[in-house]
DNA sequence: GAAGACCTGCTA
DNA sequence: TAGCAGGTCTTC
């Protein structure tokens, strides 16, 4: 379930775990369609005997950047998730792949739907915008320019910005309190600034609480050590659908916008 | 744009 | 049992 905050733990911990550094030693693929652009024998292969230089992040991509031409590129989609084991391999039920790594560290990826990639790619991953965590007001105002659409379906947009999931963008809408249907294109600089405060704001907190702040109990987002957090942030919007607006009192009010599920205050969000 | 496809697990 | 899920891609 993870947006730019939730990967972006998983990217700190498996630094701080030590996984920079260590050379691939086995590769196990356990479900044919999670790599590309070849099948599990050749893509094995080419991870083998290569050293993790650096894990990097654009967006929603963790880039492990190795040794040789290629970098591992992976997307974690909506139930992906990594986690570390030490000596004999133990598999677990929803692993789709595990590295083992020198050292005797083994990592493994988890995930039930089957709906993350691994990509084996010279560069970083294609068409993707400035990430939202780092993203400049310059930056953020030039690709402004380049669309007209409607907010929510913007802010959902990787090649505007990349990282920013359903969740929070519902939140950086409540933050700027503008309307999610409303067309980018009618937006006044000082709302265009109010946006852009908004999702620096809503992703920051993210990152900050380990990716666990905007989740409301429901969320089955959990880090690398399986924890999804001792403290958390209540969602002022995404999942609260007839509840009162914190701000003004009206209950929010649910609609579908570019195919997804949209949380908003009718009477603040303008 | 909208709808379907990819997948499984959880909740109502 | 139906419906829903925090993502993205393909195809009308």
């Amino acid at each position: 379930m993870p947006e730019l905050p939730e990967v972006e733990t998983i990217r700190r911990q498996l630094c701080a775990a030590g996984i920079e550094g260590r050379k691939i030693t086995g590769v196990e693929i356990n479900w044919y369609r999670l790599c590309e652009p070849v099948a599990p024998p050749e893509f094995s292969k080419r991870l083998l005997h290569r050293t993790i230089k650096k894990l990097d992040r654009h967006g929603k991509w963790l880039i492990f950047q190795l040794t040789g031409k290629e970098n591992l590129l992976v997307h974690l989609r909506m139930t992906g998730g990594f986690y570390l084991s030490t000596g004999r391999l133990k598999k677990g039920q929803h692993d789709r792949a595990v590295l083992k790594l020198s050292g005797g560290l083994n990592l493994h990826f988890r995930d039930p739907r089957k709906f993350g990639r691994w990509k084996l790619a010279a560069g970083a991953p294609e068409k993707l915008g400035p990430d939202a965590l780092t993203v400049t007001k310059k930056e953020f105002f030039e690709q402004f320019t380049k669309k007209n659409k409607a907010l929510k379906a913007l802010l959902l947009d990787q090649e505007f910005i990349a990282g920013v999931g359903n969740i929070y963008a519902d939140e950086a809408l409540f933050e700027a309190k503008l309307h999610p249907l409303r067309k980018s294109g009618t937006l006044t600089p000082t709302e265009r600034e109010q946006l852009y405060r908004a999702v620096v704001k809503v992703i920051r907190a993210g990152v900050k609480n380990k990716g666990t702040s905007l989740g409301d109990g429901q969320g089955n987002f959990t880090d690398l050590n399986g924890e999804s957090g001792g403290y958390r942030v209540k969602v002022k919007a995404y999942g609260r659908a007839g509840e009162p607006c914190e701000s003004c009192g009206i209950p929010l009010e649910k609609i579908t916008v570019a195919q997804r599920t949209t949380v908003f205050c009718p009477g603040c969000q303008k």
